[in-house]
DNA sequence: AGAATAGTGTCTATGAGACAGTATATA
DNA sequence: TATATACTGTCTCATAGACACTATTCT
């Protein structure tokens, strides 16, 4: 059998889906977009959509973030899955706050779409806190919703997200979980400068877990590249002014923050 | 802009291409076959093929493994990204020995395929030494390639692969040699039941390095649920009589058999 | 003063790695 | 006997985690 016929190769439509994940009030949340229109109407889904012609897979998805969020995209020319084994794309908002994105997974089930065999690139973005969603300008329409009450044990805690969403969405946030335990990543949910408190409380917000302060500003100021004194300082949190901090050229952090046990 | 709107989305293709790795005389080898028609003809190239209109992705690699390696695949009736975040599948071949099927990434930049546009999902399979290729009867169409030679630093080695498999593959590669860091996976090299020693070969040729045998044999034996011994012995490596084990029921190991810095 | 957060020091348990030494097979 | 591999024991160093203690702010 040939490998590529040209004159019959079943014809799918590929779409790109957005885990855009950040942390709002000690809470890791997921931005939500309501659906307007059958299948699934008025049910959440992820953003996200077709893949255009002639854009790479982290183009588009760098585009969808883009207009869901207003982050502005710092797309890649590079090859095909930007980010998926190698380090992923850094995208630039108007707040010149650092944001990441990434290839996630790719779902294809046949029936994923009651219409038409659709395959998903599904992309997985960290971003710091964001001012409100804006998708379309209009605002009831997109949401941040936290992560916990969508992933939960039971699934009474509420409507599920439409198609297989809520599967991608839980993926999703176990990348990220296992992701800021041997990388830098939390910090894409800092704002450009943050204190060591602020970053275990995005440890703490993303596993779910209480941390020591202690040993945790010990462990993370003594991984090496992690992160580079700003000089300045800040009392935003209350109490001792603590030193601020930007993220340093290090990706992989060694030794790893290692989650504590269950 | 409507999400999906079915009269007007852009026909893609999709295709699975396989990264197949395997162990031979203690070097990680990957499966390659060579292309009979253009573009690309006469280079070594991954194994793939389309995705069946009515058929999975996970499933899709599964037949092509199955085809290309005689491997009786075991299909996963699941969601799309079967194996992307969790664990994959496992696929039983007539020998009996298990192999590992999960998928790898996506691919998907405009020109990688100079005649349409084509998104190919990749999937990473780690199988146990096979007796010989036999993709089609054709034996001079299909080699397993030790992986250091195709993805050195230097690009002289020879003629790099065909579309960007080189990229996919060590992209593969490099998962396999990070997942068996703090995954079971590396039985998935093994015959059904294997020593210690052999086991310690499979992590040597896959990293490239050399273990001390001895805290190996500790370490290997001491993480809980990787190794339960079958209570067989074997002279097949000389020397004294080793101790035969099988897979364990973990999946993530505890701790983790960790890679040596650079 | 009291409370809150920042940051340092110290102790203990555990694991990684180096390596001596014993056990049991084949040539 | 020589040699190869299997396996155990022990030592040292690095890191994780528990937690006492000091520093500096605000109310």
């Amino acid at each position: 059998m040939s490998r590529y016929d040209p004159s019959a190769f079943p014809p799918f439509a590929v779409t790109v889906d957005l885990v855009v994940l950040t942390v709002r009030e000690h809470a890791l949340c997921a931005l939500l977009v309501r659906r307007g229109e059958p299948p699934f109407q008025g049910y959440w889904a992820l953003p996200g959509g077709f893949v255009r012609p002639d854009e790479g897979l982290a183009e588009a998805a760098s585009r969808e973030l883009s207009e869901e969020t207003g982050l502005r995209a710092h797309p890649t020319p590079g090859q095909g899955a930007d980010g998926a084994v190698a380090d992923g794309v850094h995208v630039v908002g108007a707040q010149a706050a650092g944001a990441h994105l990434e290839q996630l997974a790719t779902y294809g089930h046949p029936q994923r779409d009651p219409r038409m065999r659709v395959v998903s690139v599904a992309h997985l973005a960290l971003a710091p806190d964001l001012p409100t969603p804006r998708p379309g300008g209009d605002a009831s329409s997109a949401r941040w919703a936290p992560a916990g009450e969508l992933i939960g044990q039971n699934p009474a805690d509420g409507v599920p997200l439409a198609f297989d969403h809520g599967r991608i969405l839980a993926d999703g946030v176990e990348r990220a979980r296992s992701k800021i335990e041997y990388s830098s990543l939390a910090t894409a949910f800092c704002p450009p400068e943050f204190t060591v408190g602020e970053l275990r409380q995005v440890y703490e917000a993303v596993w779910g877990v209480a941390l020591d302060p202690r040993n945790f500003h010990r462990k993370v100021t003594g991984t090496p590249g992690f992160l580079v004194p700003t000089g300045g300082t800040t009392t935003r949190q209350g109490g001792r002014p603590a030193q601020l901090f930007k993220a340093g050229g290090a990706t992989v952090l060694n030794p790893p923050m290692l989650r504590p046990e269950a």
